[in-house]
DNA sequence: CATCCGATCTAGACAGTGACAAGATACCAG
DNA sequence: CTGGTATCTTGTCACTGTCTAGATCGGATG
């Protein structure tokens, strides 16, 4: 999480108006709900949401999330689609730097624990609404950095079916990412995630070349 | 599900009691909610459960719930210990008919899927009481199948670390069935689940014997 | 500078929810 | 028949999401 939040104290606002609890604008008001609702997710997941808490939170009357997002579900869309972006962002990162199909598999998995509360609103699409074309449109981008990556090295290994190998990357990532989350992995593998994650990604395509 | 509902009309009653709409006792409440909640989160996710409803559709006043659950938490702690008894059941069931490795993780995927509203709680431990003892204990007894067979698989290719393995095969099957089950999937895998689990599952292991 | 207009936020109200307390009813052991 | 306990009901409370109407601000237009 590298933005950082625009509070309603804000001193642009002190400067021209005299020092107010509550401005009636609040300057960013999406964002700090955005990154309220954040904070709440990761506290008590996005079961326990409640737009009224956000507001009371950032400082707003109950009502005034409802502008920015509509709903509650508008609010969950927005930040799923804000988190199809961010993993995009970081495949595609871990891609060009290090060109290592292993390295991407990683990535997923850090993504996934570092980024929870956008995971835990991601894969539960009963939460928002999953037509939405922004939404989608992020979706498919993250997607296909999923598979770029597989079609490359099938080039090398013809018996390699890209769509198949690829969910069968995305998939051992995906649970990894999920089972260690729920807390449901034993304790003997230690606590070293990226170490953890590595080991396990490692099992599949052993027999490909290095690169894998 | 093979139990049979216990419904507020039922035979007995009427024997002895004139024909009332709302018999005081239920006869089976607590397996009644049970199922309509399982029906619920079927059709709309354990976030939109409500215990109202369930006791409205039921039959049953508002507060009813309480007493056999406690609590909206406790309700879930029963459905996701019941969800884990029935997962280990089944990966029993698939170990000692098969003895094959790749079948467990096949049906692992076909419960997943043919018991969505499960799996949609066991995997959410904020929404119930993680640390119960019966819920524990049958998690770690679904987790013992998963491993058990790995363990075997280890005596013959002493190479593969079980643990790491096990938890990669666990990982690829629970990650392909949340992935299917969220439809993130592309839609050239088709709809056959049989066969495109065991087709990505395949993935894993390649090197190994037939057996795997 | 004055004015208007749209964007932003507030205030109030409503039905629905989970949880709690107190009471009613049914069943069962003695 | 009777007392006691498990089961269920009724009433209530604070809280939530959503809807309505209204207040306030900021910036563009004249």
């Amino acid at each position: 999480m590298t933005r950082s939040i625009c509070y309603a104290g804000d001193m642009r606002k002190r400067a021209t108006a005299p020092i107010r609890a509550h401005p009636y604008h609040h300057g960013n008001l999406r964002r700090a709900l955005l990154d309220a609702a954040l904070e709440s997710i990761a506290a008590a997941g996005p079961a326990a949401l409640s737009l009224r808490e956000l507001a009371r939170r950032v400082g707003v009357s109950h009502a005034a999330p409802a502008h920015h997002f509509g709903d509650k579900a508008g609010l969950l869309t927005a930040l799923a689609t804000e988190g199809y972006r961010l993993l995009a962002a970081t495949l595609r990162e871990a891609w060009e730097r290090t060109g290592n199909f292993l390295d991407v598999g990683v990535a997923y998995v850090r993504f996934s624990i570092e980024h929870r509360p956008y995971v835990a609103v991601m894969f539960r699409p009963e939460l928002y609404r999953a037509g939405d074309p922004a939404l989608v449109e992020a979706r498919q981008a993250a997607s296909e950095l999923l598979y770029g990556p597989l079609r490359q090295l099938a080039r090398d290994d013809p018996a390699l079916d890209p769509l198949r190998a690829g969910l069968a990357a995305w998939s051992l990532a995906h649970g990894f990412a999920e089972l260690w989350t729920t807390g449901a992995l034993p304790p003997e593998l230690g606590d070293d995630l990226e170490q953890a994650a590595r080991d396990v990604l490692a099992y599949l395509f052993r027999p490909v070349p290095p690169s894998g």
